[in-house]
DNA sequence: TGTACATCAGTGAACGCGCGTTCACTGATGTAC
DNA sequence: TGTACATCAGTGAACGCGCGTTCACTGATGTAC
Protein backbone atom coordinates (compact mmCIF):
# COMPACT_ATOMS: atom_id res chain seq x y z
CA UNK A 1 0.00 0.00 0.00
CA UNK A 2 0.92 3.47 -0.96
CA UNK A 3 0.95 6.32 1.99
CA UNK A 4 0.67 9.86 0.71
CA UNK A 5 4.31 10.32 1.76
CA UNK A 6 5.48 8.28 -1.04
CA UNK A 7 3.23 9.55 -3.39
CA UNK A 8 4.37 12.85 -3.00
CA UNK A 9 7.72 11.40 -3.34
CA UNK A 10 7.17 9.89 -6.69
CA UNK A 11 5.85 13.12 -7.55
CA UNK A 12 8.38 14.88 -6.46
CA UNK A 13 11.13 12.76 -8.18
CA UNK A 14 8.82 12.85 -11.61
CA UNK A 15 8.76 16.44 -11.67
CA UNK A 16 12.63 16.54 -11.04
CA UNK A 17 12.79 14.32 -14.14
CA UNK A 18 10.64 16.17 -16.00
CA UNK A 19 12.52 19.18 -15.32
CA UNK A 20 15.82 17.64 -16.29
CA UNK A 21 14.47 16.39 -19.91
CA UNK A 22 13.53 19.67 -20.83
CA UNK A 23 17.08 21.08 -19.93
CA UNK A 24 18.01 18.50 -22.39
CA UNK A 25 15.36 19.16 -25.13
CA UNK A 26 16.49 22.83 -25.06
CA UNK A 27 20.53 22.55 -24.41
CA UNK A 28 21.32 19.06 -24.81
CA UNK A 29 21.91 15.98 -22.80
CA UNK A 30 24.99 17.64 -20.43
CA UNK A 31 22.88 20.72 -20.06
CA UNK A 32 21.50 18.84 -16.91
CA UNK A 33 21.53 21.64 -14.55
CA UNK A 34 21.09 20.63 -10.69
CA UNK A 35 20.85 24.45 -9.21
CA UNK A 36 18.48 25.23 -12.04
CA UNK A 37 16.41 21.87 -11.09
CA UNK A 38 15.51 23.65 -7.54
CA UNK A 39 14.94 27.02 -9.31
CA UNK A 40 12.37 26.27 -11.70
CA UNK A 41 10.39 24.19 -8.34
CA UNK A 42 11.05 26.95 -6.31
CA UNK A 43 13.39 25.10 -3.80
CA UNK A 44 17.18 25.44 -2.52
CA UNK A 45 19.14 23.31 -4.47
CA UNK A 46 19.86 20.94 -0.89
CA UNK A 47 16.27 20.17 -1.13
CA UNK A 48 16.72 17.77 -4.20
CA UNK A 49 19.28 15.82 -2.00
CA UNK A 50 15.92 14.56 -0.29
CA UNK A 51 15.35 12.73 -3.89
CA UNK A 52 18.79 12.16 -5.73
CA UNK A 53 21.88 11.42 -3.29
CA UNK A 54 23.73 13.05 -6.65
CA UNK A 55 23.70 14.38 -10.05
CA UNK A 56 25.19 11.39 -11.21
CA UNK A 57 21.83 9.37 -9.44
CA UNK A 58 19.52 11.15 -11.51
CA UNK A 59 21.35 10.58 -14.99
CA UNK A 60 21.73 7.31 -14.27
CA UNK A 61 17.50 7.16 -13.50
CA UNK A 62 16.49 9.30 -16.74
CA UNK A 63 18.82 6.62 -19.03
CA UNK A 64 17.05 3.67 -17.53
CA UNK A 65 13.97 5.19 -17.75
CA UNK A 66 15.04 5.69 -21.35
CA UNK A 67 15.30 2.55 -21.91
CA UNK A 68 12.53 1.21 -20.55
CA UNK A 69 10.65 4.18 -22.33
CA UNK A 70 11.85 3.06 -25.70
CA UNK A 71 10.77 -0.74 -25.49
CA UNK A 72 7.59 -0.22 -24.14
CA UNK A 73 6.97 1.67 -27.26
CA UNK A 74 8.63 -0.97 -29.83
CA UNK A 75 6.40 -3.47 -27.56
CA UNK A 76 3.04 -1.60 -27.52
CA UNK A 77 3.59 -0.62 -31.11
CA UNK A 78 4.17 -4.46 -31.68
CA UNK A 79 1.55 -5.93 -30.13
CA UNK A 80 -1.38 -4.15 -31.51
CA UNK A 81 -0.72 -6.29 -34.55
CA UNK A 82 -2.41 -9.93 -35.06
CA UNK A 83 -0.19 -12.36 -33.70
CA UNK A 84 0.69 -14.49 -36.27
CA UNK A 85 1.58 -11.39 -38.63
CA UNK A 86 4.59 -11.34 -38.01
CA UNK A 87 6.32 -8.76 -40.92
CA UNK A 88 3.80 -6.74 -39.55
CA UNK A 89 4.50 -7.32 -35.80
CA UNK A 90 8.14 -6.08 -37.05
CA UNK A 91 7.44 -3.29 -38.84
CA UNK A 92 4.67 -1.91 -35.92
CA UNK A 93 7.98 -2.49 -33.60
CA UNK A 94 10.38 -0.44 -35.44
CA UNK A 95 8.10 1.82 -36.31
CA UNK A 96 7.76 2.44 -32.94
CA UNK A 97 10.99 2.31 -32.23
CA UNK A 98 12.24 4.74 -34.57
CA UNK A 99 8.86 7.44 -33.92
CA UNK A 100 9.90 7.11 -29.87
CA UNK A 101 13.47 8.03 -30.64
CA UNK A 102 12.27 11.00 -32.69
CA UNK A 103 9.36 12.23 -30.36
CA UNK A 104 12.17 12.33 -27.26
CA UNK A 105 15.56 12.87 -29.25
CA UNK A 106 17.20 13.86 -26.56
CA UNK A 107 16.38 10.73 -24.49
CA UNK A 108 17.25 8.90 -27.09
CA UNK A 109 20.77 10.71 -27.30
CA UNK A 110 21.48 10.08 -23.92
CA UNK A 111 21.17 6.79 -24.26
CA UNK A 112 22.97 5.69 -27.71
CA UNK A 113 25.10 9.29 -28.36
CA UNK A 114 27.78 10.96 -26.69
CA UNK A 115 28.40 10.35 -22.43
CA UNK A 116 28.17 13.50 -20.51
CA UNK A 117 31.22 14.70 -19.38
CA UNK A 118 32.26 12.98 -15.90
CA UNK A 119 29.15 10.83 -15.71
CA UNK A 120 30.24 7.40 -15.91
CA UNK A 121 27.04 4.58 -16.63
CA UNK A 122 26.74 2.05 -14.10
CA UNK A 123 27.52 -0.86 -16.34
CA UNK A 124 25.41 -3.60 -15.33
CA UNK A 125 21.94 -1.26 -14.91
CA UNK A 126 22.62 0.00 -18.32
CA UNK A 127 23.30 -2.98 -20.25
CA UNK A 128 20.42 -4.54 -18.50
CA UNK A 129 17.62 -2.32 -19.83
CA UNK A 130 19.23 -2.10 -23.47
CA UNK A 131 18.74 -6.10 -23.59
CA UNK A 132 15.59 -5.57 -23.43
CA UNK A 133 15.03 -3.62 -27.05
CA UNK A 134 17.21 -6.23 -28.51
CA UNK A 135 15.25 -9.48 -27.06
CA UNK A 136 11.76 -7.93 -28.18
CA UNK A 137 13.04 -7.68 -31.47
CA UNK A 138 14.68 -10.99 -31.58
CA UNK A 139 11.50 -12.82 -30.19
CA UNK A 140 9.42 -11.93 -32.76
CA UNK A 141 12.12 -13.36 -35.40
CA UNK A 142 11.72 -16.17 -33.76
CA UNK A 143 8.74 -16.63 -33.45
CA UNK A 144 8.19 -15.75 -37.33
CA UNK A 145 11.00 -18.81 -37.78
CA UNK A 146 9.25 -21.36 -35.74
CA UNK A 147 6.08 -20.49 -37.43
CA UNK A 148 7.98 -20.72 -40.58
CA UNK A 149 7.05 -17.41 -42.19
CA UNK A 150 10.84 -16.48 -41.77
CA UNK A 151 12.84 -18.64 -44.05
CA UNK A 152 16.31 -17.00 -44.26
CA UNK A 153 17.91 -16.40 -47.07
CA UNK A 154 21.09 -17.49 -48.19
CA UNK A 155 23.48 -14.88 -47.13
CA UNK A 156 22.04 -15.22 -43.49
CA UNK A 157 21.76 -18.68 -42.97
CA UNK A 158 25.48 -18.79 -41.99
CA UNK A 159 26.34 -15.99 -39.87
CA UNK A 160 29.99 -14.90 -40.46
CA UNK A 161 32.67 -15.91 -38.59
CA UNK A 162 33.20 -12.98 -36.70
CA UNK A 163 29.88 -13.36 -35.00
CA UNK A 164 30.64 -17.30 -33.99
CA UNK A 165 31.49 -15.21 -30.59
CA UNK A 166 27.88 -15.25 -30.16
CA UNK A 167 28.01 -18.81 -28.93
CA UNK A 168 29.38 -17.50 -25.75
CA UNK A 169 26.58 -15.43 -25.23
CA UNK A 170 24.15 -17.35 -26.62
CA UNK A 171 22.46 -18.30 -23.60
CA UNK A 172 21.82 -15.02 -23.27
CA UNK A 173 18.73 -14.49 -25.69
CA UNK A 174 17.75 -17.96 -25.87
CA UNK A 175 17.23 -18.04 -30.00
CA UNK A 176 18.33 -19.36 -33.04
CA UNK A 177 21.74 -18.41 -34.42
CA UNK A 178 20.07 -17.26 -37.71
CA UNK A 179 17.85 -15.13 -35.87
CA UNK A 180 20.39 -13.41 -33.30
CA UNK A 181 22.60 -12.75 -36.74
CA UNK A 182 19.44 -11.11 -38.56
CA UNK A 183 18.72 -9.31 -35.25
CA UNK A 184 22.06 -7.70 -34.77
CA UNK A 185 22.48 -6.84 -38.44
CA UNK A 186 19.11 -5.56 -38.82
CA UNK A 187 19.54 -3.39 -35.60
CA UNK A 188 22.20 -2.09 -36.80
CA UNK A 189 20.61 -1.60 -40.34
CA UNK A 190 17.61 1.25 -38.73
CA UNK A 191 20.22 2.60 -36.23
CA UNK A 192 22.07 3.76 -38.34
CA UNK A 193 18.99 6.04 -40.05
CA UNK A 194 17.74 6.69 -36.84
CA UNK A 195 21.28 8.63 -35.40
CA UNK A 196 21.26 10.01 -38.72
CA UNK A 197 17.88 11.80 -37.99
CA UNK A 198 18.11 12.42 -34.52
CA UNK A 199 21.25 14.29 -34.87
CA UNK A 200 20.37 16.10 -37.84
CA UNK A 201 22.43 14.46 -40.71
CA UNK A 202 20.37 12.93 -42.84
CA UNK A 203 21.43 14.02 -46.86
CA UNK A 204 19.28 16.56 -47.92
CA UNK A 205 18.40 14.42 -50.60
CA UNK A 206 15.60 12.52 -48.26
CA UNK A 207 12.82 14.62 -48.21
CA UNK A 208 10.24 12.69 -45.51
CA UNK A 209 12.67 10.61 -43.06
CA UNK A 210 9.63 8.66 -41.94
CA UNK A 211 8.93 6.85 -45.63
CA UNK A 212 12.54 6.12 -46.32
CA UNK A 213 12.44 4.26 -42.86
CA UNK A 214 9.56 2.34 -43.52
CA UNK A 215 10.82 1.54 -47.27
CA UNK A 216 13.79 0.39 -46.32
CA UNK A 217 12.31 -1.54 -42.94
CA UNK A 218 10.51 -3.33 -45.46
CA UNK A 219 12.95 -3.75 -48.40
CA UNK A 220 15.17 -5.42 -45.03
CA UNK A 221 12.73 -7.59 -44.56
CA UNK A 222 12.36 -9.13 -47.87
CA UNK A 223 15.69 -9.41 -48.53
CA UNK A 224 16.03 -11.20 -44.96
CA UNK A 225 13.52 -13.90 -45.98
CA UNK A 226 10.52 -12.61 -43.90
CA UNK A 227 7.29 -13.34 -45.93
CA UNK A 228 5.04 -10.53 -45.94
CA UNK A 229 0.94 -10.43 -45.93
CA UNK A 230 -0.62 -8.86 -49.38
CA UNK B 1 55.80 32.28 -49.55
CA UNK B 2 55.26 31.98 -46.09
CA UNK B 3 57.09 33.68 -43.53
CA UNK B 4 59.29 32.54 -40.04
CA UNK B 5 56.11 34.19 -38.50
CA UNK B 6 53.53 32.01 -39.99
CA UNK B 7 55.06 28.63 -39.39
CA UNK B 8 55.33 29.46 -35.88
CA UNK B 9 51.53 30.74 -36.08
CA UNK B 10 50.41 27.35 -37.97
CA UNK B 11 52.83 25.34 -35.38
CA UNK B 12 50.86 27.20 -32.47
CA UNK B 13 47.47 26.57 -33.71
CA UNK B 14 48.30 22.92 -34.59
CA UNK B 15 49.13 22.25 -30.88
CA UNK B 16 46.54 23.99 -29.36
CA UNK B 17 44.21 21.55 -31.85
CA UNK B 18 46.41 18.85 -30.65
CA UNK B 19 45.84 19.33 -26.99
CA UNK B 20 42.31 20.34 -27.54
CA UNK B 21 41.77 16.47 -29.19
CA UNK B 22 43.36 15.03 -26.58
CA UNK B 23 41.22 16.41 -23.89
CA UNK B 24 38.19 14.83 -26.12
CA UNK B 25 39.98 11.75 -26.32
CA UNK B 26 40.04 11.42 -22.55
CA UNK B 27 36.73 12.98 -21.31
CA UNK B 28 34.48 13.50 -24.29
CA UNK B 29 33.95 16.06 -26.95
CA UNK B 30 32.32 18.39 -24.21
CA UNK B 31 35.63 18.78 -22.51
CA UNK B 32 37.39 21.27 -24.68
CA UNK B 33 38.43 23.72 -22.00
CA UNK B 34 40.31 26.51 -23.03
CA UNK B 35 42.44 27.22 -19.60
CA UNK B 36 43.81 23.99 -19.49
CA UNK B 37 45.10 24.03 -23.17
CA UNK B 38 47.09 27.50 -21.46
CA UNK B 39 48.29 25.58 -18.78
CA UNK B 40 49.52 22.48 -20.74
CA UNK B 41 50.98 24.48 -23.15
CA UNK B 42 53.00 27.26 -20.22
CA UNK B 43 51.06 30.18 -21.85
CA UNK B 44 48.64 32.56 -19.97
CA UNK B 45 44.60 32.16 -20.98
CA UNK B 46 44.61 35.40 -22.98
CA UNK B 47 47.54 34.31 -25.10
CA UNK B 48 45.50 31.82 -26.70
CA UNK B 49 43.40 34.76 -28.06
CA UNK B 50 46.01 35.50 -30.37
CA UNK B 51 45.11 32.57 -32.64
CA UNK B 52 41.21 31.86 -32.13
CA UNK B 53 39.09 34.92 -31.52
CA UNK B 54 36.86 32.33 -29.01
CA UNK B 55 36.42 28.56 -28.24
CA UNK B 56 33.87 28.77 -30.68
CA UNK B 57 35.91 29.44 -33.42
CA UNK B 58 38.20 26.59 -32.24
CA UNK B 59 35.69 24.18 -32.40
CA UNK B 60 34.36 24.95 -35.25
CA UNK B 61 37.95 24.22 -37.05
CA UNK B 62 38.50 21.03 -35.40
CA UNK B 63 34.97 20.06 -37.36
CA UNK B 64 36.08 21.25 -40.27
CA UNK B 65 39.51 19.02 -39.69
CA UNK B 66 37.91 16.06 -38.79
CA UNK B 67 35.32 16.13 -41.99
CA UNK B 68 38.57 16.42 -44.11
CA UNK B 69 40.56 14.25 -42.48
CA UNK B 70 37.38 11.40 -42.56
CA UNK B 71 37.32 12.01 -46.57
CA UNK B 72 41.19 11.93 -47.37
CA UNK B 73 41.46 8.35 -45.36
CA UNK B 74 38.30 7.41 -47.43
CA UNK B 75 40.17 8.90 -50.26
CA UNK B 76 43.46 7.76 -49.90
CA UNK B 77 42.10 4.18 -49.01
CA UNK B 78 40.20 4.13 -52.39
CA UNK B 79 42.73 5.21 -54.30
CA UNK B 80 44.77 2.40 -53.61
CA UNK B 81 43.20 0.26 -55.66
CA UNK B 82 42.90 -0.41 -59.08
CA UNK B 83 40.59 2.10 -60.96
CA UNK B 84 38.14 -0.40 -62.86
CA UNK B 85 38.05 -2.51 -59.74
CA UNK B 86 34.92 -0.72 -58.64
CA UNK B 87 33.73 -3.18 -55.81
CA UNK B 88 37.32 -2.98 -54.36
CA UNK B 89 37.53 0.99 -54.20
CA UNK B 90 34.12 1.35 -52.59
CA UNK B 91 34.96 -1.83 -49.81
CA UNK B 92 38.02 -0.17 -49.73
CA UNK B 93 36.74 3.71 -49.38
CA UNK B 94 34.26 2.18 -46.57
CA UNK B 95 37.06 0.41 -44.43
CA UNK B 96 39.73 3.00 -44.29
CA UNK B 97 36.12 5.72 -43.58
CA UNK B 98 35.37 2.88 -40.76
CA UNK B 99 39.05 2.67 -39.65
CA UNK B 100 39.43 6.39 -39.59
CA UNK B 101 36.21 6.78 -37.26
CA UNK B 102 37.61 3.90 -35.04
CA UNK B 103 41.02 5.22 -34.66
CA UNK B 104 39.52 9.13 -34.00
CA UNK B 105 36.36 8.09 -31.94
CA UNK B 106 36.20 11.32 -30.51
CA UNK B 107 36.85 13.39 -33.55
CA UNK B 108 33.61 11.51 -35.32
CA UNK B 109 32.13 12.20 -32.12
CA UNK B 110 32.22 15.95 -32.45
CA UNK B 111 31.11 15.03 -36.13
CA UNK B 112 28.48 12.60 -35.66
CA UNK B 113 27.30 12.74 -31.98
CA UNK B 114 25.83 15.30 -29.62
CA UNK B 115 26.26 18.72 -29.85
CA UNK B 116 28.18 20.58 -27.50
CA UNK B 117 26.74 22.59 -25.35
CA UNK B 118 26.01 26.05 -25.66
CA UNK B 119 28.22 25.57 -29.24
CA UNK B 120 26.17 26.05 -32.67
CA UNK B 121 28.19 24.85 -35.86
CA UNK B 122 27.69 27.26 -38.26
CA UNK B 123 25.85 25.92 -41.07
CA UNK B 124 28.01 26.26 -44.61
CA UNK B 125 31.26 24.93 -43.52
CA UNK B 126 29.94 21.74 -41.52
CA UNK B 127 27.83 21.15 -44.66
CA UNK B 128 30.66 22.10 -46.88
CA UNK B 129 32.66 19.83 -45.16
CA UNK B 130 30.30 16.73 -45.15
CA UNK B 131 28.97 16.92 -48.44
CA UNK B 132 32.74 15.61 -49.72
CA UNK B 133 32.04 12.59 -47.87
CA UNK B 134 29.30 11.52 -49.69
CA UNK B 135 30.62 13.36 -52.75
CA UNK B 136 34.18 10.44 -52.73
CA UNK B 137 31.24 7.05 -52.29
CA UNK B 138 28.86 8.45 -55.07
CA UNK B 139 31.23 8.88 -57.34
CA UNK B 140 32.70 5.48 -57.20
CA UNK B 141 29.03 4.38 -57.68
CA UNK B 142 28.36 6.62 -60.55
CA UNK B 143 31.91 5.46 -62.49
CA UNK B 144 30.79 1.96 -61.49
CA UNK B 145 27.42 2.45 -62.87
CA UNK B 146 28.73 4.19 -66.22
CA UNK B 147 31.42 1.08 -66.65
CA UNK B 148 28.66 -0.98 -66.47
CA UNK B 149 30.27 -3.05 -63.04
CA UNK B 150 26.94 -1.54 -60.69
CA UNK B 151 23.73 -3.38 -62.35
CA UNK B 152 21.07 -2.61 -60.06
CA UNK B 153 19.13 -4.62 -58.80
CA UNK B 154 15.12 -4.57 -58.80
CA UNK B 155 14.31 -2.93 -55.37
CA UNK B 156 16.97 -0.20 -56.51
CA UNK B 157 16.48 0.88 -59.75
CA UNK B 158 12.47 3.02 -58.59
CA UNK B 159 13.77 4.80 -55.84
CA UNK B 160 10.75 5.43 -53.25
CA UNK B 161 8.17 8.48 -53.65
CA UNK B 162 10.29 9.71 -50.40
CA UNK B 163 13.43 10.14 -52.02
CA UNK B 164 11.94 11.83 -54.80
CA UNK B 165 12.70 15.00 -53.02
CA UNK B 166 16.01 14.70 -54.67
CA UNK B 167 15.19 16.22 -57.82
CA UNK B 168 15.54 19.57 -56.02
CA UNK B 169 18.72 19.00 -54.88
CA UNK B 170 20.38 16.34 -57.52
CA UNK B 171 22.30 18.83 -59.11
CA UNK B 172 24.73 18.75 -55.77
CA UNK B 173 26.41 15.55 -56.54
CA UNK B 174 25.11 15.57 -60.48
CA UNK B 175 24.97 12.02 -60.56
CA UNK B 176 22.29 9.50 -61.34
CA UNK B 177 19.40 9.34 -59.22
CA UNK B 178 19.53 5.33 -58.95
CA UNK B 179 23.55 6.27 -57.63
CA UNK B 180 22.38 8.64 -54.86
CA UNK B 181 19.77 6.24 -54.02
CA UNK B 182 22.13 3.27 -53.66
CA UNK B 183 24.34 5.45 -52.12
CA UNK B 184 21.97 7.20 -49.22
CA UNK B 185 20.94 3.85 -48.50
CA UNK B 186 24.22 2.84 -48.15
CA UNK B 187 25.70 5.17 -46.25
CA UNK B 188 22.56 4.79 -43.53
CA UNK B 189 23.74 1.47 -43.16
CA UNK B 190 27.64 1.38 -42.53
CA UNK B 191 26.61 4.49 -40.21
CA UNK B 192 24.91 2.44 -37.91
CA UNK B 193 27.31 -0.09 -37.43
CA UNK B 194 30.20 2.59 -36.92
CA UNK B 195 27.83 4.77 -34.43
CA UNK B 196 27.11 1.53 -32.33
CA UNK B 197 30.86 0.56 -32.14
CA UNK B 198 32.39 4.20 -31.91
CA UNK B 199 29.96 5.00 -28.67
CA UNK B 200 30.20 1.60 -27.15
CA UNK B 201 27.20 -0.28 -27.98
CA UNK B 202 27.61 -3.25 -30.62
CA UNK B 203 25.47 -5.91 -29.12
CA UNK B 204 28.25 -8.04 -27.12
CA UNK B 205 27.51 -10.97 -29.53
CA UNK B 206 29.34 -9.27 -32.27
CA UNK B 207 32.58 -10.56 -31.58
CA UNK B 208 35.35 -9.04 -34.03
CA UNK B 209 33.69 -5.72 -34.81
CA UNK B 210 35.74 -5.01 -38.33
CA UNK B 211 35.28 -8.42 -39.70
CA UNK B 212 31.47 -7.86 -39.02
CA UNK B 213 31.85 -4.59 -40.86
CA UNK B 214 33.60 -5.78 -43.77
CA UNK B 215 30.62 -9.32 -44.23
CA UNK B 216 28.16 -6.45 -43.70
CA UNK B 217 29.71 -3.91 -46.82
CA UNK B 218 30.40 -7.03 -48.87
CA UNK B 219 27.06 -8.55 -48.30
CA UNK B 220 25.75 -4.91 -48.99
CA UNK B 221 27.40 -4.87 -52.35
CA UNK B 222 26.34 -8.13 -53.71
CA UNK B 223 22.82 -7.28 -52.96
CA UNK B 224 22.92 -3.81 -54.84
CA UNK B 225 24.03 -4.92 -57.50
CA UNK B 226 27.78 -4.16 -57.47
CA UNK B 227 29.89 -7.11 -59.08
CA UNK B 228 32.37 -8.66 -57.04
CA UNK B 229 35.93 -9.76 -58.92
CA UNK B 230 37.03 -13.48 -57.81
C1' DT C 1 73.56 49.16 -42.72
C1' DG C 2 71.48 51.36 -39.47
C1' DT C 3 67.49 53.62 -37.74
C1' DA C 4 62.26 54.49 -36.85
C1' DC C 5 58.12 52.54 -36.66
C1' DA C 6 54.59 49.01 -37.02
C1' DT C 7 53.22 44.49 -36.04
C1' DC C 8 52.72 40.79 -33.28
C1' DA C 9 53.05 37.32 -29.04
C1' DG C 10 52.35 37.13 -24.65
C1' DT C 11 51.48 39.00 -19.58
C1' DG C 12 48.84 39.76 -15.33
C1' DA C 13 45.08 41.35 -12.94
C1' DA C 14 40.40 41.26 -12.80
C1' DC C 15 35.32 40.45 -14.00
C1' DG C 16 31.16 38.08 -13.50
C1' DC C 17 29.39 33.91 -13.28
C1' DG C 18 27.66 29.43 -11.93
C1' DC C 19 28.45 24.92 -10.54
C1' DG C 20 27.65 20.48 -7.23
C1' DT C 21 27.94 19.45 -2.57
C1' DT C 22 28.54 19.81 2.93
C1' DC C 23 26.76 21.03 7.19
C1' DA C 24 23.99 22.18 11.14
C1' DC C 25 19.40 23.52 11.54
C1' DT C 26 13.93 24.10 11.75
C1' DG C 27 9.39 22.88 11.36
C1' DA C 28 5.85 19.93 9.63
C1' DT C 29 3.94 15.23 9.05
C1' DG C 30 3.36 10.58 10.49
C1' DT C 31 3.45 6.54 14.10
C1' DA C 32 2.99 3.85 18.46
C1' DC C 33 0.91 3.30 22.84
C1' DT D 1 -8.09 10.31 21.62
C1' DG D 2 -4.38 12.46 23.04
C1' DT D 3 0.43 12.58 23.85
C1' DA D 4 5.68 11.61 22.97
C1' DC D 5 8.83 10.65 19.76
C1' DA D 6 10.72 9.55 15.25
C1' DT D 7 10.85 10.53 10.51
C1' DC D 8 11.10 13.35 6.83
C1' DA D 9 11.15 17.82 3.63
C1' DG D 10 13.22 21.71 3.21
C1' DT D 11 16.32 26.00 4.66
C1' DG D 12 20.36 29.04 4.47
C1' DA D 13 25.00 29.90 4.68
C1' DA D 14 29.16 28.52 3.03
C1' DC D 15 32.99 25.84 0.55
C1' DG D 16 36.09 25.25 -3.10
C1' DC D 17 36.39 25.35 -7.63
C1' DG D 18 36.95 26.59 -12.41
C1' DC D 19 35.26 28.67 -16.40
C1' DG D 20 35.64 32.05 -20.86
C1' DT D 21 36.63 36.62 -21.71
C1' DT D 22 38.08 41.96 -21.18
C1' DC D 23 41.51 45.26 -20.68
C1' DA D 24 45.65 47.97 -20.58
C1' DC D 25 50.26 46.74 -20.87
C1' DT D 26 55.37 45.13 -22.24
C1' DG D 27 58.86 43.43 -24.94
C1' DA D 28 60.43 41.03 -28.93
C1' DT D 29 60.37 40.42 -34.02
C1' DG D 30 59.86 42.10 -38.55
C1' DT D 31 59.67 46.00 -42.33
C1' DA D 32 60.65 50.27 -45.03
C1' DC D 33 63.73 53.81 -46.28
Amino acid sequence: MVTRRERLRDAAKEEIKTIARAQMAEQGTAAINWREIARQMGVTPTALYRYYATREDLITELIVDAFNALADAALAAEQSVSREDYAGRLLAALEGYRQWAVDHKTDFQLIYGNPIPGYHAPFDVTVQAARRNMAILVAILQAALQAGALKPTAAYQHPPDAILEQFRHQHDYGVDQVVLYIGVAGWARIHGMIMLEIFGHTPPVVGDTAAFYRHEVLHMMREMGLTLRQ
